[in-house]
DNA sequence: ATGATTACTTACCTATCGTTAAGTCAGATA
DNA sequence: TATCTGACTTAACGATAGGTAAGTAATCAT
């Protein structure tokens, strides 16, 4: 049987299946090497660690939200619509993986998730409104970039196309401040 | 020292303090005990299993966010922005246990969280949108509570009464759909 | 045929965790 | 003074999880 084998991404797919089902920490080597029908060595010979099988799952993941980031940053100028719909797309097409490192996020720890969510928020809420936003800016970007994650995580089943106009719609709604006072009646 | 102890409520408050700082699976019955200067066998003297502590700290929250749908539905009518107060002024005050809850749902799996936050989104959308919301109105509902939601944990050390005013704001921003098509001027 | 390499298996170790049984001891009760 | 109860401690158990050491079968290069 020796010579190359697929063994360490079927490792990658069943990981990925139940960390999704029932959660990284509830998942043990034993139960993914079970299911594969290997032994839970086997898994060593692929992955030098537990961690290093989770963080091979999750890091693809990073690395492209912050490369997605850099991008918009090196743009200079963004229109709102373009950022809500690229990271629609980037969040609908990673939603199984996104979802696990929410649900997860101080089991994660040792990845430093907490920080980075929590950076990259405040990175994009810059992106729209330059480096030192009001509160109500801030507030604003955080309803609209994490409605559209919850929206990809809430409706996961409605097709891509369909959802992205609905929750970059609504995420735009959510960005419209309306002036403080004065009705302005039939301006 | 025996009669009357607050140790109960002692191990209640290193529990919670614990959880919040490092997730409820990264904590120990072991380090609870250190940190009160007692040994582990005293937690189960007060709680039966450290299920039951968790429980006790999850359980309160739990029944509070019904007890407030409850309240909404039994009202007939709702008025948005009240009903978006409401929702703030809930998990502001509790936003410690629920960031914690949100961030370990699957941990927390045994309390059946997963499938009981997925009821309440459903049900404050249709509070907003009644028994059979269009997709566009369940997305907008999702952004606006998750919004708020997201707000009361990223913003944690503003006062509430300001992050209310935004994030409420936010919300109800992030509810009203504009026309399909005919920009209809001047109606 | 031989040696090296790949891809594992068998067997085992150890640490930690939740949990329990049994004992201790100060103070309230009688 | 004797007893009982509340609030623990000491000691240990069993399960499980991550991890390792050593061996083995198949394949490739020489």
């Amino acid at each position: 049987m020796p010579r190359p084998s697929d063994t360490k991404q079927r490792i990658q797919e069943v990981a990925r299946e139940l960390f999704a089902q029932q959660g990284v920490q509830r998942t043990s080597l034993q139960e993914i090497a079970d299911r594969l029908a290997i032994t839970k060595p086997a898994l060593y010979y692929h992955f030098s660690s537990r961690e290093e099988l989770v963080r091979s799952i999750v890091q693809p993941i990073i690395d492209e939200e912050e490369a997605f980031l850099v991008a918009q940053e090196a743009l200079g100028e963004v229109e709102p619509r373009a950022l809500l719909e690229g990271y629609f797309d980037f969040h609908y097409r990673n939603r199984r993986e996104i979802v696990l490192m929410l649900s997860e996020l101080t089991t994660l720890a040792d990845l430093g998730l907490i920080d980075l969510v929590l950076e990259w928020r405040g990175r994009l809420g810059k992106l729209l409104h330059g480096p030192e936003p009001t509160l109500e800016q801030a507030a604003r970007a955080v309803i609209a970039f994490g409605g559209i994650q919850d929206c990809t995580i809430q409706f996961a089943t409605v097709p891509q196309d369909e959802l992205r106009r609905v929750a970059v719609d609504g995420a735009l709604a959510a960005l419209t401040i309306k002036p403080p006072r004065k009705p302005a009646r039939k301006a």
